[in-house]
RNA sequence: GCCCAAGUGGCGGAAUGGUAGACGCAGGGGAUUCAAAAUCCCCCGAUGGUAACAUCGUGAGAGUUCGAAUCUCUCCUUGGGCACCA
């Protein structure tokens, strides 16, 4: 018996693989098509573990799918613009360009070794001008189209580095490199107007049958459709321009319990007062060092400054209400101005009584009529409450119900209209950066804004570029920007902006279907092999990445890309899988006391603590985590595939924990999983030995439970049970490894085994199937089907409870009758006990599961 | 703060209304061996009991049900997202 070495036989059987060409997708419409597809990476610099376990789940179901009949397409690319490879050219100087295309191929070497079923050959990046110039054409489109528009936006500008900052690149109000407050900035942006969809990308969401349900409602939370009133307060003492206030509120039934009105610091009233107002000003002013984060705005303090107007209430005009600034409303949605109900919105509730503002009850309990104080009181719309002096004449009834009663009374009396809105955003694209895809327009000092024409794409990035300066290299290039009208043939200006990288994945998946088509996309091919069957990756881009993709193709289809057939939801099946975790080992410098993250692999554990290697020294252990660059916490496959092959690494990160919820990195589970392998490979090798014989009375038992194993992996598998698929396929092992049965039946059995562990461990697979003489490659080997007639079970096992406590078992023919089952459950010496004498109240028979007495 | 999830032995987890803890890890015992590694066999939620068995037990509390890890409500903790990280 050989040792097991997969250093020696995962390199033979790629080269097999590769030989044979079987993961080279070619259109074929005689056969049944199938796309899976993982969400592609960004090229960091090194593999981790995660994308391992990503990968390998796609894999796993594109070479089950080979096997079943289908013609699978399962590409790789790279999601290769970011800013990232900026802050690498910043600190450390280079190009962006290079750090990427460096970190690319690191990256596919690492990969390839893994043994993916992956077709090569349509590889890309979004960073080759081959790609982003067919965005750009497909952006030309849009703006054609209408889809895409300019407006001004605000952003987190740092004054001291010249530059927008990203969210996360703000640390407490201040820009991370440079320190300095950041100041909310407004830069005249483009947009795609993703909002002309909101309707139709909410009630499409109904038809995403394979999606997660969490990530549907998240969606729909996020497009956010309301129904609410829109109205106007008349104003006293204010400036002549603002005779109204228009305000927006989703719960205008509560309208009586108004307390004040509060408006943006960015509404147009807040900043026309800044004029008269030092104070007003500062208030602004500080309003905008805020980050533009909605999370940070919902977090910071509730602030705010009466602006010392007044409004009149529209169904009382002796009652008058102060129109304060507060920091927490949003200029973006609805009107920028509300009117604030304190007893029934906890935020407002704060705001009232830090400012000692009225806090009016405007609907009770029906048990309890204490006035609100300091805890709002907010019932689900669907409660009943009791009103107090409704104006509709509502007395008792539900906020819902008080809802539509108000946007009928409003409408009626002529006061306010019923308006739909959505929280849904328009998309901006973009983004003052050097590393993305330029937007194909010009600035002409005649024409205005003009598209560059298609015939010149791609606008390509100029590669003699420099990071010392503060600001966007393509705005201080001397002559890239320098370019002549595509109109008017006279001198105009290249838009320096680039587009968000978010654009780049929003279409990459129906680039895979042609990825070398002289335009955006090639008709036969997308039409094929459209739309992705499987597609797996983060729940962390449940919300933006999905929803922009939907948005993306709904705009292809509108412009033509995609016509034939209708791409506009672009993946048919959506799996998110968890993240691969893995302890922290955190010390502190010396020097400056500055965190200093460890690798796992530097850092030794000891009774439940952990000492650095080298040193010894000790090292905190914070509680594990998503791997990140940041944090240290990654494990190299490289060092796993070393270790113990690609087989190990795969079947590991598949079997611990369910594949969409995070699973923690041991180096003790790496270890089973290897063992695994080199047991079944033992076990194969033990088969081949055995004396030829003729049949066995265990034949029967080891091939029912081959074709239970059989029913239960491929239902795993289908299912992306891939962990209950490895216990069952354990379970079989075990089974194997103490047969009985002739070798005929463990020759059998083994090679279905290796069938069933081939989409985990392929190479181990291939290798035992070629062994045992199987034909040909397994990967070419139709897929295990079982057979009926081995499943009939004639007799089963039903437990017996007392008052739902499970007392005793009997051990009955499949079909016996209820009343048979009944009797002798009865009959069971600890029922008798229980039951001491007495009668059962009741007796229940869940037919081939239970039995339950009660008494 | 808002939206969405998750919480089960020492650990990863199984069971989606019907025997809680499959399968794996760690741990304990044994076989083999001159010895070790490797391998194989047995045990392994807590408490009480020699045992049979009994009681308790799925983050906390309440509820629905003959029966709840599973459904409902409230709370706690952790994770993801919050529109310029990808």
């Amino acid at each position: 018996m050989s040792r097991y070495s997969a250093a020696e036989i995962e390199p033979k059987w790629q080269k097999a693989w590769d030989d044979s060409g079987v993961f080279k997708a070619i259109r074929d419409e005689s056969r049944r098509k199938y796309y899976v597809l993982e969400m592609f990476p960004y090229p960091s610099g090194k593999l981790h573990i995660g994308h391992v376990r990503n990968y390998t789940m796609g894999d796993v179901i594109a070479r089950y799918k080979m096997s079943t009949g289908y013609n699978v397409l399962h590409p790789m690319g790279w999601d290769a613009f970011g800013m990232p490879a900026e802050n690498a050219a910043m600190a450390s100087g280079g190009h962006p360009k290079d750090w990427t295309y460096k970190n690319i191929d690191q990256m596919r070497g690492q990969m390839k070794p893994l043994g993916l079923s992956i077709d090569w050959s349509r590889e890309f990046a979004t960073c080759d001008p081959e790609y982003y110039g067919q965005q750009q054409a497909l952006f030309l489109d849009f703006l054609e189209e209408g889809l895409v528009y300019r407006k001004n936006a605000i952003v987190n500008w740092d004054p001291v580095d010249m530059t927008v900052l990203a969210n996360e690149q703000v640390e407490n109000g201040r820009g991370w490199r440079s320190g300095a407050l950041v100041e909310r900035r407004e830069l005249a942006q483009w947009f795609f107007k993703i909002s002309d969809f909101s309707e139709d990308l909410l009630s499409a969401i109904d038809k995403l049958d394979n999606w997660p349900a969490k990530v549907k409602l998240m969606q729909a939370n996020w497009i956010g459709k309301s129904r609410g009133l829109q109205f106007s307060f008349e104003t006293i003492d204010a400036p002549d321009e603002f005779k109204e206030i228009d305000v927006y509120t989703t719960r205008p039934d509560t309208l009586l319990g108004a307390s004040f009105i509060g408006i943006s610091a960015d509404h147009p009233l807040a900043r026309s007062l800044e004029v008269n107002s030092p104070e007003i000003t500062a208030f602004n002013q500080g309003c905008r060092q805020m980050s533009t984060s909605e999370a940070d705005m919902e977090k910071a303090e509730k602030n705010g400054i009466d602006t010392g107007i007044r409004v009149r209430h529209p169904l009382n005009p002796e009652w008058e209400l102060p129109v304060w600034i507060a920091n927490f409303i949003l200029m973006d949605y609805g009107t920028g101005a509300i009117f604030a109900c304190p007893a029934h919105d906890q935020r407002d509730l704060d705001f009232a009584n830090k400012y000692e503002l009225p806090v009016i009850d405007a609907f009770f309990s029906i048990d309890n009529e204490a006035p609100v104080s300091t805890k709002a009181f907010i019932p689900q719309k669907s409660e009943k409450v009791k009103w107090v002096n409704h104006f509709t004449g509502l007395d008792v009834a539900t906020g819902q119900e008080a809802i539509y009663a108000t946007i009928a009374h409003a409408e009626a009396h002529e006061w306010g209209k019923g308006v739909t809105n959505f929280r849904l955003r328009d998309w901006g694209l973009s983004r003052q950066r050097y590393w993305g895809c330029p937007i194909p327009v010009m600035h002409c000092p005649i024409c205005g804004i003009v598209p560059e024409k298609k015939k010149n794409l791609p606008v390509k990035l100029p590669n003699d570029v420099s990071f010392d300066l503060p600001g966007n290299p393509l705005d201080r290039h001397p002559n890239w920007r320098n370019c002549t009208c595509a109109l008017c043939g006279g001198a105009a200006l290249r838009e320096t902006d680039t587009m968000d990288t978010f654009v780049d994945s929003s279409w990459y998946f129906a680039r895979f279907t042609a990825p070398r088509a002289e335009t955006p996309t090639e008709q036969k091919d997308i039409n094929y092999w459209m739309n992705v069957d499987q597609y797996i990756g983060g729940v962390e881009h449940a919300i933006l990445h999905l929803l922009y993709s939907r948005f993306f193709c709904r705009g292809m289809q509108k412009t033509g890309h995609a016509t034939e057939k209708n791409i506009s939801e672009p993946f048919n099946a959506l799996f998110t899988q968890g993240m691969v975790t893995h302890a922290i080992y955190k010390t502190t410098s010396e020097e400056d006391g500055r965190a200093l993250y460890h690798y796992p692999e530097d850092v030794k554990l000891k009774d439940g603590k952990a000492f650095l290697k080298n040193s010894g020294n000790e090292v905190n252990i914070e509680p594990s985590a998503k791997m990140s660059k940041s944090k240290n916490n990654v494990v190299d496959p490289e060092m796993i595939i070393a270790q113990y092959g690609a087989d190990t690494a795969r079947w590991f990160v598949l079997s611990d924990s369910p594949p969409e919820r995070d699973v923690e990195w041991t180096a003790s589970g790496a270890e089973a999983a290897h063992k695994h392998i080199a047991r079944v490979w033992s076990i194969c090798c033990k088969i081949k030995e055995l004396p030829e014989n003729t049949g066995s009375e265990n034949d029967l038992e080891l091939m029912q439970e081959m074709h239970r194993t059989i029913r239960d992996v491929t239902l795993g598998i289908e299912s992306f049970g891939f962990n209950a698929a490895i216990a069952r396929l354990y379970a079989f092992t075990n089974k194997l490894s103490k047969s009985k049965a002739s070798k005929l039946s463990q020759r059998n059995a083994v090679m279905t085994l290796a069938q069933l562990m081939s989409p985990m461990t392929p190479h181990l697979a291939e290798e035992i199937w070629s062994h045992q003489g199987g034909q040909g490659l397994i990967i070419n080997a139709p897929w295990p089907v079982e057979d009926e007639s081995m499943l009939v079970q004639t007799s089963i096992i039903l437990p017996i409870q007392v008052n739902g406590k499970r007392r005793s078992e009997i051990n009955v023919p499949k079909d016996l009758p209820n009343i048979d089952i009944e009797r002798l459950a009865l009959s069971q010496e600890a029922v008798r006990r229980s039951l001491d004498g007495n009668k059962p109240k009741k007796v229940i028979v869940v037919p081939g599961r239970i039995v339950n007495v009660v008494i």
